[in-house]
RNA sequence: GGAGGGGUACCAAAGCGGUCAAAUGGGGCGGGCUGUAAACCCGUUGACUUCGGUCUUCGAAGGUUCGAAUCCUUCCCCCUCCA
């Protein structure tokens, strides 16, 4: 088998493909291009999207070239695919700004000084606003029968659940499918790589290839990850785990990967980060806890560098430590007029998303501290001779949640 | 266009004149146990509060009533069947 696709399926990033076997030859013979298409209704990607960024990379290593689709076109209709309701329609400006975001990340993960190997930035908006309707039904939509689209599983399942699906979203396949052709005439670009619920339309854009140009393209898939709680990935407490740097810190990317279940460490290893397969395998049976502050440097590493990793993990070894006092903390500063009413206000201006009736009931269940000492009075002043001694104090909300608070 | 069913909190779903800030489940949050894990147990989950209460919520706007998520009117949206 091709080197690159052994280790796609070793470090578990394979799903399906059109034509493994094939696929392998041409791997092997020579470099290609490939693409994998990204959402841009939000802006920033989030570590549900890590993996197929990962595809791209290795892709990379073995000589290939990453076509980046930033879907300005298909972002204005939304894929039905996996969806349970018709997507909120952004506007054109909200696109083009998250995608600008969005691509800044891949500018992070992504090799960019060979000029062989450099990714390619596409939008489709390019060509999908130029499209001609009636032109375009026949010349592609003739392909295309509607016996077989009721069979895709994001239109199947839309039906039998009997959520609506618009005819707008209904076309969404066929532009995704399209998009592969133009990329295939244009960029050269003969695999396409998405999740396994970007099957179907993957299927269908190396069949219109077929059709229309008589060439052969390839689709290959990554499986969906789920926790091992069931859960789909890319969730915390917190919300989304942004791999944008403005919308989620180091320390809380590093967290994330540090709060991996037990029984996922060893997959995540193999799928996020750069450790060689040999090496992982042999930290089978190692301290669970020292592989996920592994798993969470490296993972930072990569996206944070290697300084905000380390900060991170040092952050969170002195934040965890029995009764640490907290002075690593990044500090919040606080007037004194602010600094001088009770405990309520002063959580509240640290953590403006908690209301305050729930800072109260945070207060009644025990979960604030002051250097590490319980506060169970809500109407409680903070003593300004605490600041004498370090300058500063700690304050906690929950196990988690800890913060540097300075006059 | 015709007939019927429905829109309730983060989600699902009960309630169908007062005892409803609204059962129950999921999720979230907090506490306990631990290892910043899982599982489990407990608590909590509209806002503000001087802890007495006060204010805003059941698709939207009006109305009936001492009193409406519950009844009436109009409007908007969704689903099913027929055309």
């Amino acid at each position: 088998m091709n080197n690159f696709l052994k280790e796609f399926k070793d470090r578990g990033y394979f799903y399906q493909c059109t034509n493994e076997i094939e696929l392998s030859e041409l791997l092997s013979k020579k470099s290609i291009n490939a693409y994998i298409g990204f959402d841009s209704t939000a802006p920033s990607l989030h570590v549900g999207s890590l993996l197929q960024i990962m595809c791209l990379r290795l892709l990379q290593k073995y000589g290939h070239r990453p076509i980046v689709l930033l879907g300005g076109g298909t972002t204005r209709i939304g894929d039905p695919s996996g969806k349970e309701e018709t997507r909120k329609i952004l506007s054109e400006k909200q696109i083009e700004i998250n995608i600008n975001n969005i691509k800044n990340v891949f500018k992070i993960f992504l090799k960019t000084n060979n000029p062989k190997l450099k990714p390619i930035f596409v939008n489709n908006y390019q060509w999908l606003s130029k499209l001609n309707y009636i032109n375009f039904l026949r010349d592609i939509g003739k392909h295309f029968t509607i016996n077989k689209m009721l069979t895709f599983d994001s239109v199947k399942l839309r039906l039998e659940r009997e959520q609506s699906l618009s005819y707008m979203e209904f076309n969404y396949m066929i532009l995704q499918a399209y998009d592969f052709y133009e990329l295939n005439k244009s960029k050269n670009c003969s695999l396409q790589i998405g999740g396994s619920d970007q099957w179907g339309n993957i299927v269908n854009g190396v069949e219109l290839i077929k059709r229309e140009s008589g060439k052969q393209a390839y689709g290959l898939t990554t499986p969906l990850i789920t926790l091992a709680s069931g859960v789909k990935m890319g969730k915390t407490e917190k919300g989304a785990v942004w791999l944008n740097k403005e919308m989620l810190s180091s320390y809380d990317y590093w967290q994330f990967w540090r709060n991996t279940d037990d029984r996922d460490v060893l997959k995540f290893l193999k799928i996020f980060t750069d450790l060689s397969l040999d090496e992982i395998n042999s930290l089978q049976g190692s301290d669970i806890n020292q592989l996920k502050i592994l798993l969470a440097n490296h993972a930072t590493e990569m996206l944070h560098g290697k300084k905000e990793a380390e900060k991170s993990e040092n952050l969170a070894k002195n934040t965890f430590k029995e009764n640490s006092s907290g002075e690593d903390l990044p500090g919040i500063k606080i007037k004194t007029d602010i600094l001088s009413k009770n405990i309520v206000e002063i959580i509240s201006f640290v953590n403006k998303d908690i209301s305050k009736s729930e800072i109260r009931r945070l207060i009644k269940s025990n979960a604030i501290k002051i250097n590490n000492k319980n506060i169970k009075e809500e109407h409680y002043v903070i003593d300004p001779n605490l600041f004498l001694e370090k300058g500063f104090i700690k304050l906690s909300i929950g196990k988690k949640k800890h913060f540097k608070i300075i006059n």
